[in-house]
DNA sequence: AGCTTTAAGCTAATCGAATTAGCTGACCGC
DNA sequence: GCGGTCAGCTAATTCGATTAGCTTAAAGCT
C-alpha cells in the first residue's frame, strides 16, 4: 500500500483538532488513527503512547496560546493590553476548547520542553503588566490573579459552567474591567484591609 | 459470605474519598470495589456505571462545597463575607482535590437533581455580593467574576500550575484583594472605560 | 537499474478495565 | 421454618491501549 507518509507533528496536529472536536478527555489512539488515515497500532510508529501524544498537544497549544496572546498584546500598553490579553485569551480558547484542556495540565516537571511550553504566556503576562505599577504589589502575584480569574472564566464557560441566561460576552467584560480597576488601585497586602468596607 | 451491607450513598462516598487520594480522572470501578470490600461487577447492584457514579459524587461534592461555603459565610457581610467565602473556598478546594475536580463537570441539563446542587453556591454567592452596591454592575456579573476567579486560582493550584517559588497564600489574599478593590470600584460596563490610564 | 537498509504500515495477539449474564445464598417478612 | 428478593460472586464479553512480528515502500548507494 501506499504509505501515508505520517511524521509526529502531524500526529500531534491531528490529535490537537480532533480534540477540540470530541474533547480532550474522549481521545482516543483510533480515533487519531482514522484522522490520520493508518490502522491504530501504526500510531506507535510515531508517539510512544496516548499519554505522551496528550503531552505533545499540550505542548503546541501552549506555544500556540502563547503566539497568540504576543501577537494580540504588541504594542500596547497597562489597561489597554490587559484587555487585548483577556480578549484574545478567550477567544482562544473558545476556538480550541480540546486545545484548551491540554494546556491545563501541570507540565512534567522532568521534561524541559514541557516546562518552557508554559513559561511564554506567564513571560508575556507578566510584561503586560508591567504597565501596572501598584505599590507594594508583586508582578507575580498580579500575574497569577489575571491568569486565575481568565483560566477560570474560560474554563467554566467552555464546560458550560454558566447556567443563568445572562448575556455571558458582558460579564467578561465586567470581569476584565473589574481586575484593572483592583490593580489600578494597587490591592495587594494586609495594609489594603484598611477601608474595609468601601 | 456475610454481606457487606452496602448502600447507593456509601459507594458514592467511598468513590468521593478514592477521587481524593488518587484523582478523579483515574476513579475505577476497580479500586471503588476495592475500596468498599466487594468484588467489581458487584458494585453495579448500586451504581449503573462509572459514568453515573461520577456524577453521583459530583452531586454530592457540590453540596458539601455549598454547605461549607454557608457555614463560612453566615453573619458576615461586605469584603468580610467575601474574604470568608474566599478563604473557605480555597481551603475545601485543597483538602478535597478530587471531589472539586467532580464539581467542575457540566451538570448534565436533563438531570434535575444534577442542575440543582450547583443552584446552592450560586445562591451564597449572590448573597455574599448583595453588599456590594457597585452602581450599575449585576450581580451576576459580580458573581461569576469571583467564581471564576475563586475557580481559577483553585484549579490551578490543584493541578500544580504555579511553578514559581512566590508563596501561594500571599498570591491567593492578593487575588481577592484584587477583586474586593474591583468590585467595590463599580467597573462594570463600558462607562468604566473612562479613566483608562488610571 | 539492482541491492541494501530502514522504518511505516499491517495483522494477530495480549492486557486491563467496564460491563453483562446468570447463579447462589444471605436476610427479611410471614 | 419457608419463600422471595436482592447483594455479591464467577464467568464471559467488549473495547481500547499496547506489543510482537511480518511485509514492503521508499531512500540511498553502486
Amino acid at each position: 500500500m501506499p504509505r501515508a507518509g505520517l511524521a509526529p507533528a502531524a500526529v500531534v496536529a491531528a490529535g490537537a483538532a480532533l480534540a477540540d472536536e470530541v474533547g480532550f478527555a474522549n481521545l482516543s489512539m483510533g480515533l487519531v488513527a482514522e484522522r490520520v488515515g493508518v490502522r491504530t497500532p501504526s500510531l506507535y510508529k510515531h508517539v510512544d503512547s496516548l499519554e505522551a501524544l496528550r503531552r505533545g498537544i499540550s505542548i503546541q497549544a501552549r506555544r500556540e496560546l502563547g503566539d497568540t496572546l504576543v501577537r494580540a498584546t504588541v504594542g500596547r500598553s497597562g489597561p489597554d493590553a490587559v484587555r487585548a490579553f483577556a480578549d484574545a485569551y478567550r477567544r482562544w480558547v473558545l476556538d480550541h476548547p480540546g486545545r484548551y484542556a491540554a494546556t491545563v495540565r501541570a507540565p512534567d516537571l522532568d521534561d524541559e520542553e514541557d516546562r518552557r511550553a508554559g513559561d511564554e504566556a506567564l513571560r508575556i503576562l507578566l510584561d503586560v503588566l508591567a504597565g501596572f505599577g501598584s505599590p507594594g504589589a508583586d508582578a507575580i502575584d498580579a500575574a497569577r490573579a489575571l491568569r486565575s480569574a481568565l483560566h477560570g472564566f474560560a474554563s467554566l464557560e467552555s464546560a458550560g459552567g454558566f447556567g443563568l441566561p445572562r448575556d455571558v460576552d458582558r460579564s467578561y467584560r465586567f470581569l476584565v474591567e473589574t481586575l484593572i480597576n483592583g490593580l489600578g488601585a494597587g490591592g495587594s497586602d494586609d495594609s489594603a484591609r484598611a477601608g474595609d468596607t468601601a
